[in-house]
DNA sequence: TAGATTGTTAATCGATTAACAATC
DNA sequence: TAGATTGTTAATCGATTAACAATC
């Protein structure tokens, strides 16, 4: 018989869980060894009770009276979220820098940066980084996940992507998109704005 | 007499107006005089409810019967948002390229970035990339609003930049930020992990 | 056993949606 | 006036929190 049926996560769960996974590497790093929901909720800014109801879906590593064993509980985590899934990305748009800058935030979570695409791209970049060009040809051979959308030439649609086998994107572009894989639209422009306004209600202008 | 007293716009609210604004500027630069909150919806994969209750704070546009009035509803968001308010900017850490196109996309928003800081900026970069060490120095001279944090350096604390006059941050770094002034905490390695958290439930797995 | 802390339920809170009266 | 569409209220939905029984 299955385990019981496990309820969708919410989206705010979704957007703590890579904190409490943060957090518990840290933990687990520095040998410490359990943790209560408590001590969790603090370090995170969040009540006990969310803590609790967000990793009970993570079972096991709970002892009551005891609280969580840092290295199950960490497994489990790693292992929901896919953290050991070893996926490639492939990065559009932006100079070469700004793609190994990125490309080294992405490595310290698993996600391997095979190119960078962009139209300026010259023959001695190859082969990180390669013109808009051959992204197609380029993922028909080496299939890989996921897209950082910084910019998209007029030569390409979004579709273009998915039609490569991408399976879900990060798009930084202004223009939100809508496609039948994942995708997180989240504009530069609009998080500086969404700050800026932050600002403004805190200096007690709105 | 006041107006009635505004209630503070909720986090979803505050995610969604750049959204509105980024496609009513669109209307606007297509000569359209008129939009309804359904066509609004439809556009931003919202529901004309949302829509109502979200620009109804922004009194005087919307006209029963008729819709609203694309460039008083522009303005008016616009003047909430305080898109004109014309913030300027730091950006530390990262390479000079990084900053550069980062700044680029600040500037569409009206926000002008004035220096980058890193710890290995040459002489004739200057004066727009500065090393950290004198950071706090030319932020005594020339006050900034925001910062973009990619990383900092070890002879500086968040509460340094607190010090320094900075009224926002958003936080690209891997550690979350608690602190007295607005902060957005986006580290980049949880962004893709969420993302890759996605595709695995879409892929089935998880 | 006594103390601690989880898992889980029920209560609360807030955000979203539906519905419709107001009115252009 | 008739038709359209907002503003706003009430209903719904879902997420967060408090509380406590379960149990280590």
């Amino acid at each position: 018989m299955e385990k019981k049926a496990e309820k969708a996560a919410s989206a705010g769960a979704v957007r703590r869980y890579p904190r409490y996974f943060r957090y518990l590497r840290e933990l687990l790093m520095n040998g410490v060894l359990r943790v209560s929901s408590s001590e969790l909720a603090s370090r995170l800014s969040v009540t006990p009770s969310q803590v609790r109801s967000d990793l009970n879906r993570f079972a096991g590593a709970g002892i009551q009276g005891y609280g969580y064993q840092v290295k199950p509980l960490y497994t489990e985590l790693s292992r929901k979220l896919g953290a050991g899934d070893k996926r490639s990305a492939v990065i559009l748009g932006g100079n070469r820098f700004v793609a190994e800058e990125l490309a080294g935030k992405l490595e310290g979570r698993g996600v391997f940066v095979r190119h960078h695409f962009s139209s300026d791209a010259t023959e001695e970049e190859a082969p990180f980084s390669l013109p808009f060009s051959v992204l197609k040809e380029t993922l028909a051979e080496e299939r890989c996940d996921l897209a950082l959308l910084l910019s998209l030439p007029d030569t390409l649609t979004p579709e273009d992507l998915v039609a490569a086998g991408i399976r879900g994107i990060w798009n930084l572009t202004q223009t939100d998109l809508v496609l039948p894989i994942p995708v997180i639209n989240l504009p530069v422009g609009d998080v500086v704005m969404r700050l800026c306004y932050e600002i403004r209600c805190w200096e007690g202008k709105a």
